[in-house]
RNA sequence: GGGCCGUUGGCGCAGUUGGUAGCGCACUUGCAUGACGCGCAAGGGGUCAGAGGUUCGAGUCCUCUACGGCCCA
């Protein structure tokens, strides 16, 4: 036991120890109903940690500590997302490097770094090695602050979602929705980045406000006199118009519809339609439905089964429209292919300007432009607005789902409760199936090829799957079955698929990943469905609900019990941190500042659910709080002398009190954690905790420290002392790992943890003293005389320590009855020479100090 | 435009089933060697965003408004 304990230096010394004694080991050797098995979220690795990674992550361990204190085989594993976009870009950047697939592999690839004028094309391969060694170099960065702050997860358990582990659950589980008709391929509109050359999901957009302008255009009628005027702010995708669109409900337009009218300069028909998303009060009241300028577009494309003509390619200039051919009959093919030759190959945005130009020129535009600034989607990481192009994309068949996933979202405890609405919102919102391919090159390829027929075209509708024992495989890389490696691409022979699964694909399956789903299914069994899965809020509409149609369809049954939504952390003037306003506040320096138990007593303080500002000085309180912890144990440990064999010697009233308050904080603390509610456990232990320090430890000062005397009562208050900290070190256990890891150590074998020992119960409190919960009045009695005589210490200017001639307490009998069982440790910490009891109706406490001076001459 | 959450002393937060507001920090004033000055003691400070309603009585239930946040259109 140090003589000045101190936190400085636990955090390595603990760390390391945990680490070695295999502490946080999840036992394989167990059943269902002993373990608490925790669906970790795997924290995307780009760049560096987030105090807000810190702040969810603590809260969590304390759950994962406090059941471990129960006795549950916690199942606490830890993975790192290092797949997708973000990844990808960095390596772009830091390495000076773009991935061209098919370019040949260099055997001495020297990537040119951050500055390299051009970037060096390299092969897929090769740019899948970079990014797995940078993601790498973050990792072991993200599990030094995960250990710093004194996460129990079982660091045996970490995955990757690239890993081999990952890449083999992914693509079993993708098989088997193929197999059960659960996944399909098919050419669908797809919001698009056209400089990413991506696909982009829908729980990744944003929308920016953008300057544009409305051109009111005249479409002139087929079957009859005059035009129709229709208002737009993307004249550029008039040659991929196809159907205007009005309301029902609309007087204006209702006769027109079943007609037609003819696109300006192309001469399509195109029919007059009715939908209830057309606005009357927006432009002219109609409005042009290409394929594909924005989402309403699609939803009227597919509502009303609308042809599809499609100008805007993956590179987002316009492409061939063949005008003349079957799908883009025009009345003069000539007129339309010569203005369409004006557009081929310009950027959507140039092809805008030469557009109103002609339409112009031709008398087809009414007016001028009307400028306007609107919102426009934008893939959030993205530079130029999306454009939704037409392309082959994988799906997972969601839409019929959606009962069974209300009925499991229901079946789940939702932890604030609150939180299952967003859920509810975003599966009755649904539009559409989930599409899980992504153009992109470092993430889990989907593992099936396609036959190249004799004449060279690809067959998209054959794809040949790959075996499930020959899994993970990289279609790019490896041979179909009954295929020979030469005949890639050759006529006859087959292709891979080149896209990778989103993200969601493989996160959606973190509790089989983590528990080796394939590759040990009694694991498996043992700890799934999950008892707990901890998140954000903010991907509830992503993580959560891909995870439960994951579960659903493969495992039938949600993959968890419990939910718990961690807030958010925003910067101390309550913005949301982001890279992008710059407020964001890396873990290193709270943590160096005010240390690892300090900043998990803030992350604690946090209810679940509530977003909560970054607050330094919440860490400076409970790092005091930390170091209170350490000095009282010095000093607890130090009157004890040798610990005690508890037996029932607590006979001192005040003793008894003690612990009779114990035992509610212990009951209090227990249901809260139960509830997840760590918040309230952290106030209920820590509002004991001071109280115990500030009067009860001067209490029995006096019986400690006394060298003659009762020795019942020394014996009494050593007891008590010895179960009370014992208690209060488990309780405050979850919450401060370190500190409370270091003062059991000062009094327990090696090896012996805290963070191992039994979670405190009443019962146990009870058997040391056998005491009924009333008998805490003692407790309450004294701390109010003794705060009456601390008041006229300071009201004098007196030290604590100045001697008092008299007190005398006017009150009713029962609290006089209370105060006489502690008369002995009111005078003793009061340093009073005469305490006089008076009944009466009224509380009186009058104290007299003796006269200044006394104390100095005391001494 | 819709849904959800929040608005309590300077700041950060508690306030169970409705009964005239609590905690921490900060602040003020004191206290030095028997665990801790990263400590201890005492003290000042709010009528609970605004309006209306239910009730004997509302921070606590209902309605509306304002502001902030998140999610979705």
């Amino acid at each position: 036991m140090p003589e000045r304990p101190a936190l400085e230096g636990l955090e390595e010394k603990w760390a390391a120890r945990w680490e070695a004694d295999g502490t946080y080991r999840f036992d394989p050797e167990t059943t269902r109903e002993d373990v608490f098995a925790i669906d970790t979220p795997p924290p995307t690795v780009s760049g560096s940690l987030h105090i807000g990674h810190v702040f969810s992550y603590s809260q969590t361990d304390v759950t994962a500590r406090f059941w471990r204190m129960m006795g549950k085989n916690v199942f606490y594993p830890i993975g790192w997302d290092d797949n997708g976009l973000a990844t990808e870009r960095r390596v772009q950047n830091y390495y000076g490097v773009r991935c061209v697939p098919g370019t040949p592999p260099r055997t001495d690839l020297e990537p040119p770094g951050p500055r390299a004028a051009e970037p060096l094309a390299i092969s897929r391969p090769e740019f899948v090695e970079l990014c797995r060694r940078l993601t790498g170099e973050d990792e072991r960065a993200f599990e030094d602050v995960f250990r710093r702050i004194g996460l129990s997860v079982d660091w045996s358990l970490a995955y990757t979602t690239v890993g081999e582990i990952s890449r083999r659950v992914s693509q079993h589980a993708f098989l088997e929705l193929f197999a059960h008709g659960r996944a399909y391929r098919r050419e669908a509109p797809t919001l698009w980045d056209v400089d990413f050359r991506s696909a982009v999901a829908q729980a990744e957009l944003v929308d920016r406000e953008v300057a544009g302008a409305y051109h009111r255009v005249a479409f002139p009628r087929v079957d009859g006199p005059g035009a129709i005027e229709i208002e737009t702010t993307r004249p550029e995708l008039i040659p991929a118009c196809v159907a205007l669109v009005c309301h029902p409900d609309d007087e204006r337009y209702r006769p027109l519809l079943g007609t037609e009218v003819r696109t300006p300069l192309f001469g399509v028909a195109v029919p007059i339609r009715a939908h209830r998303l057309a606005d009357p009060e927006k432009g002219t009241g109609i409005a042009m439905v290409c394929t594909f300028g924005d989402l309403t577009d699609v939803t009227w494309w597919r509502e009303l089964e609308l042809p599809t003509r499609t100008v805007v390619g993956r590179d987002g200039r316009l492409e061939h429209a063949p005008f003349g051919e079957p799908g883009w009959e025009s009345a003069d093919p000539a007129a339309a292919a010569t203005a369409y030759a004006e557009l081929e190959g310009l950027s959507t945005a140039k092809a805008r300007r030469r557009i109103v130009e002609m339409l112009a020129a031709a008398e087809h535009l009414v007016g001028e432009p009307r400028p306007i600034v609107h919102p426009v989607k934008f893939y959030e990481k993205g530079d130029r607005p999306l454009e939704i192009v037409s392309s082959p994309q994988w799906y997972v068949r969601t839409m019929d789902l959606r009962g069974q996933l209300l009925a499991d979202g229901r079946a789940l405890s939702w932890f604030p409760e609150y939180m299952r609405a967003r859920f509810e919102d975003w599966v009755e919102g649904l539009t559409g199936d989930w599409n899980i391919s992504r153009q992109r090159f470092f993430g889990v390829p989907f593992p099936v090829w396609y036959p190249v027929r004799a004449d060279g075209s690809v067959d998209d509708n054959a794809p040949i799957t790959a075996a499930v024992a020959s899994l993970p495989v990289d279609p790019s890389v490896d041979t179909p079955p009954g295929y020979a490696p030469g005949q890639r691409g050759e006529p006859g022979g087959f292709v891979g698929d080149p896209d990778v699964m989103d993200t969601w694909a493989t996160s959606s399956l973190s509790p089989q990943i983590a528990a080796r789903w394939g590759e040990d299914d009694d694991l498996l069994e043992r700890v799934f469905p999950m008892d707990l899965r901890p998140q954000g809020h903010d991907i509830i509409r992503t993580w959560l609900f891909t995870t439960l149609v994951r579960s659903r369809l493969g495992f039938d049954t949600p993959a968890w019990h419990n939910v718990a939504l961690s807030g958010w952390i925003l910067d101390p003037d309550r913005k949301k941190m982001s890279k992008s306003i710059g407020n964001v506040v890396v873990p290193s320096e709270p943590l160096e500042r005010h240390g690892a138990d300090a900043v998990r007593y803030w992350a604690a303080s946090a209810r679940l659910g509530a977003d909560t500002a970054f607050d330094e000085q919440q860490m400076r309180v409970g790092r005091r709080l930390a170091i209170k912890l350490l000095n009282a144990s010095r000093f607890v440990l130090s009157r004890l002398g040798e610990p005690l064999v508890l037996d029932a010697v607590v006979q001192a009233p005040l003793d008894r009190a003690l612990l009779a308050r114990l035992g509610r904080v212990v009951h209090e603390a227990s249901v809260a954690l139960t509830r997840y509610d760590h918040a309230r456990a952290l106030e209920v232990v820590e509002q004991f905790f001071w109280g115990f320090c500030d009067d009860y430890l001067e209490l029995v000062k006096g019986r400690v420290y006394a060298t003659e005397g009762d020795e019942a009562d020394a014996r009494s208050a050593r007891a008590a002392l010895q179960l009370a900290l014992s208690t209060l070190l488990r309780l405050f256990a979850p919450f401060l790992p370190f500190a409370t890891e270091e003062v059991w150590s000062w009094w327990h074998a090696p090896g012996d943890s805290v963070h191992r020992a039994r979670w405190p119960e009443v019962a146990e409190i009870a058997r040391a003293c056998g005491c009924a919960e009333d008998e805490d009045a003692v407790l309450g009695e004294v701390a109010l005389v003794l705060g009456e005589i601390r008041r006229a210490k300071t009201a004098a200017k007196r030290s604590m320590r100045a001697p008092v001639r008299r007190v005398v307490v006017r009150a009713p009998a029962d609290a006089l009855a209370a105060l006489e069982l502690g008369r002995r440790e009111l005078i003793d910490a009061g340093g009073v020479a005469a305490l006089e009891l008076t009944e009466a109706t009224d509380r009186l406490v009058t104290v007299e100090l003796a006269d200044d001076g006394a104390d100095l001459a005391r001494s």
